[in-house]
DNA sequence: GTAACCTGTTTTGCATACAGCCCAAGTGCC
DNA sequence: GGCACTTGGGCTGTATGCAAAACAGGTTAC
């Protein structure tokens, strides 16, 4: 009963195509010519479609009738809204994950956390991959889905400003000295952990603005 | 400038199909077989698909691999969710709505709310829809767009068990008339129209929690 | 010079066609 | 009789092909 998922075409093409924008292999403001990137992937337009569907949901991509889809481009107000929205939502939640959590679920981040530093430390692509696991990893315990769904919808949007503006910093060496911390008292079913985690967003949404503030004066 | 709205196929079954489970034609657990529906409704499958996809991301249906669409069950930890995270989300985004309302806005809040009106006194089909194009007029001109996606998102989600449990008590009648003066406090730029709508929410959640939990004694 | 119009090309959106998976009923084997 | 195995029909998931919309470039009218 280990994990054998089966996916099928779409599924896959969303994970492959969110990563590609998320790491701006495909940028912001891009036309997605679905026939082009359907072949050069070996697959026909159907399966594609449906996964550019979903990343419109995801707010990856937006469309136009008859003009097909556009990678979004990154605005400082999204940002803004994303970041507010995880601090209303994030901390309570990681704090009841930490509560519900069962064994399998306490290995699951454990691990998710060990697969990030080795990320960091190698520091290839797909950082920002691993980071969004090993949050979701705290908070899907939770057992609210909903809530689980929202937040890893804002943690796919927010990817994209963290990567642009800090990761170049070298900013994220720092946030995971962070989340050896957060993990701990995660574990320990500390609740206080909420609190932990609400620094570690604003401390974010702090760095991130001064970047924003500090670009849009050129 | 009117609204002359170009929308594909996929765009309208999105509609249809919605409108279908929310009302109970397409009930709970019923698989979705998707050559019929895509026959019975004139088209073919590929936009049918798409439908469905977004259809999932709203939480409407689920799908397995090779398996299909099925229809959503109705869960009680569902409702207990989608209410908390109302509340902690809609309140204050219909205070700020409230405030950054233009007077196009405003006139769109007044039109769905005469449309509601007119749509629960015949009390027809699709009053859902209505009340929720209400909610949404309240919601949207806060300018903060993934809130208000998610709202619409609870909204959906929310409906089915107000149209399961609470209309058949004609209970919907008292709302809509808090909905009243909700619009005009609404309209007059109060910000306390977030208590209004905090408490609206609770009254709401407060009847369909005594409606479950009555069912479930059966 | 500019604006409206035409025309070939590109690209989307959808219908049709088909391969492969799933499931259930039947078949053989013990 | 009960259990593994097979086989057929139904369904999903994907590729291919086509109609129609959008775009770019040049051309004409003013």
């Amino acid at each position: 009963m280990a994990g054998i998922i089966v996916r099928n075409l779409s599924d896959q093409l969303v994970d492959l195509i969110r990563e590609r924008i998320l790491d701006g292999t495909v940028p912001p403001g891009q036309p997605i010519r679905q026939d082009a990137l359907a072949s050069e992937l070996g697959v026909s337009k159907i399966p594609l479609r449906e996964a550019l569907t979903r990343l419109e949901q995801e707010g990856l991509v937006t469309s136009q009738v008859n003009r097909g889809y556009v990678v979004r481009s990154l605005r400082s107000d999204e940002a803004e809204e994303v970041y507010a929205l995880r601090l209303k939502l994030e901390p309570e939640t990681v704090a009841l994950a930490a509560i519900h959590a069962n064994d399998a679920d306490r290995q699951q981040a454990i691990q998710a956390s060990q697969e990030l530093d080795a990320a960091t430390n190698v520091h290839g692509a797909g950082v920002g991959a691993f980071n969004r696991t090993f949050h979701l990893a705290l908070i899907r315990p939770s057992g609210q889905a909903t809530t689980t769904l929202f937040l890893e919808r804002l943690h796919i949007l927010s990817e994209r400003y963290v990567r642009k503006h800090l990761e170049p910093l070298g900013r994220d060496q720092r946030a995971n000295e962070e989340h050896g911390t957060i993990l701990q008292m995660w574990l320990d079913r500390d609740t206080l952990v909420g609190k932990l985690v609400q620094a570690h967003i604003r401390k974010t949404v702090i760095d991130l603005r001064r970047e924003l503030s500090r670009q849009s004066e050129n």
